[in-house]
DNA sequence: TATGGGGCTTCCCGTGACAGGAAGGTCAAG
DNA sequence: CTTGACCTTCCTGTCACGGGAAGCCCCATA
């Protein structure tokens, strides 16, 4: 199977494959002609990628959840151990953008959004504020 | 007043400050022997730009709201679009961020944790799941 | 057999918003 | 005069790719 077939079977672009066989993440075989050939097993490691990166998993943790995802002597302790870290940063994420959208909410319903200049978002910006 | 000095009361790494003047959104002027010397509507515009920054404004909006606020024709609608876009964007994250909290928290709580291969975090992750 | 239009390859540059670090000029104190 | 703390520019790296150029390769059709 070539590359752009597999790109529609795991739901990427084909630049991001070939981005992961530069990195070594997903590496298929070639064919003579120096095309990409992916296996089965070639399109699963690359689907499970996939979903892990909607997740919000980066390139290092995928890499490392897909050893352990290959790996049938791997400890679910070590899995769990990257998914909670990932998670962790998740809900750092999650109060710092509920944080500025409190703030933010506050400041565009107190704009009365007209032609006159006087703006409390501006105030608010402010040093002096 | 030295960058240093102007980094300390912007809240602003000097790194970041003279990253600032090369894209042209803070330009002091400089001393004969080339130092930039900050004046106050100087520190001012970095304050100002560093609390933009800290509300996640992108470096964009951030010189667009310096125009506007350093404009006193301003109309208050222009800001207010501004950022009421940029709510629209944190929204958006926010949402993302909460869905792929619910899903990890799901198969986080499901995975046992221990020193056996068994792992519901990897079959939520597989192809096949 | 020629040709045309895809699909594949590598290579290089750009993204956003800086951080790290090297090489070298400047300044005030001892 | 030297030391050390500043300051300067310049180059590279980050993260996870996207865009596009230049050049093979393959298949179908005339």
């Amino acid at each position: 199977m070539n590359i752009s077939e597999a790109a529609r079977h795991a739901g990427l672009p084909a630049k991001t494959i070939r981005y992961y066989g530069e990195i070594g993440l997903v590496t298929p075989p070639r064919d003579p002609n120096g095309y990409r050939t992916f296996r089965p097993r070639d399109l699963h490691a690359l689907t499970f990628v996939a979903r892990a990166r909607s997740l919000g998993f980066t390139i290092g943790e995928c890499r490392a959840l897909l050893h352990l995802y290959q790996d049938p002597t791997r400890a679910s302790a070590d899995v769990k151990e990257i998914a909670r870290s990932h998670l962790g940063r998740i809900d750092a994420k999650l109060a710092e953008l509920a944080a500025m959208r409190a703030t933010l909410t506050d400041l565009v319903d107190a704009c009365a959004g007209d032609q006159r200049p006087d703006c409390p978002i501006l105030k608010g910006l402010a040093p002096t504020a």
